[in-house]
DNA sequence: GCTAACTTGTGAATCAATTCACAAGCTCCC
DNA sequence: GGGAGCTTGTGAATTGATTCACAAGTTAGC
């Protein structure tokens, strides 16, 4: 199958999102032009994006929204749990931790580590933290498809490293570092520093 | 000026904080291949994406560590404070209210916002939870630059709506939610059901 | 002062993403 | 069954981003 850009996904993501929300709301049909408006983009962009899996509508009609979800989420990979571990329990891995949308959408929180001794061995709900000492046996054991990197810039690296090296092949990087992985292991990172300067940029720069 | 791409801003944001590192072990000097490197693009990359701004480098040795930063933060906007609210004391809301990397990067947190009694009043450090109720008010008086939206995804957009009417031109977004705001207002969303979502697809479209 | 070794800055070329524009298909109504 | 009114799916055109490739500076060594 012909490469699908970063961009591409994340506005199937967006346009999933909504189509839920239109289910709840009762609706059963949506053309591309409505899809397009409450996604920011245009309806030329929401048939193309769709055409690069299928075709999925009807001409006239437009697309039948519990089949369009149900399609969606199948390229998204969606139809299955993914086992989820999340490193470091600071204050962003707490958070996350406690985080009830990873759940709700497939997404299944095992376990929370640290190096820290006095956090180790804490609880919250029914996820303990466990030693950052056994994250390689641990990783063998439970296979997560996912971990979440969320520790400090200056242990980032070595964490993400050590997570590879155990067989994760997907990283979700919370630290503000640009982590070095083989090129089969996937990377997303959500880097605050960056969205801030990006707003500082735009606010300096706005025409008056 | 020309437009610039979101995508280049990222970039310098990234090179930005390489340099810092860089400046930390004591190196003064950096070649746009060593840039690219550690930022993940290649070298003309580098120079292209500066280019934009002026000529920084010297042919034949690179840039000056120290003045690139300097220009960099002067691009980006950085060589000011920039006054920041939180709105919504929930996990994420709390979390970052905590974090510190806010203050570091010169994006000082005023105040916390949410709705519910049982949470106003309370405090962590020197920020203290206010009622949302007084947010106008706030807000005309605090003139904050930037509001992170920490709530959920039912109370987004009419919180947007809220701080567009009083002033807010820069929103950082948390919420699994596409803001609708008039075009003068600069949004960047975190969204981490996207960036889970694209593991997602990455995961299962993998070649074997 | 001259040569060798580097490295920048930038037009030109390539590659990628988005938008245009329209034929083709579907539904409804008469 | 036929026409009007929509809306999709998709090549072609356009716009935008990245990479190439090289002239023009700079430094260091002799």
């Amino acid at each position: 199958m012909k490469r699908i850009a970063d961009s591409t996904v994340r506005r199937l993501s967006a346009y999933l999102r909504f189509l839920e929300e239109s289910a709840e709301h009762g609706l059963t049909t949506i053309s591309s032009d409505e899809l397009a408006r409450r996604g920011g983009t245009t309806s030329a962009q929401v048939r193309k994006d769709l055409s690069f899996f299928g075709s999925f509508g009807k001409r006239g009609l437009g697309y039948s929204i519990p089949e369009l979800i149900s399609s969606l989420r199948e390229i998204l990979g969606l139809k299955r749990e993914w086992k989820v571990i999340i490193v470091g329990a600071g204050k962003i891995g707490t958070a996350l931790a406690r985080y009830a949308g990873f759940e709700q959408r497939g997404f299944h929180v095992m376990a929370v580590y640290d190096s820290d001794p006095l956090k180790v061995g804490s609880q919250w709900e029914d996820i303990v933290v466990r030693d950052a000492e056994s994250l390689e046996r641990d990783i063998a054991h439970d296979q997560p498809d996912i971990a979440v990197l969320a520790v400090p810039h200056g242990a980032a690296q070595e964490a993400a490293t050590r997570l590879v090296r155990a067989g994760v092949k997907a990283i979700l990087n919370f630290a503000p570092t640009q982590l070095a992985v083989p090129a089969d292991v996937v990377v997303r990172s959500v880097n605050m520093a960056m969205e801030l300067e990006g707003l500082s940029y735009a606010l300096s720069n706005r025409e008056r």
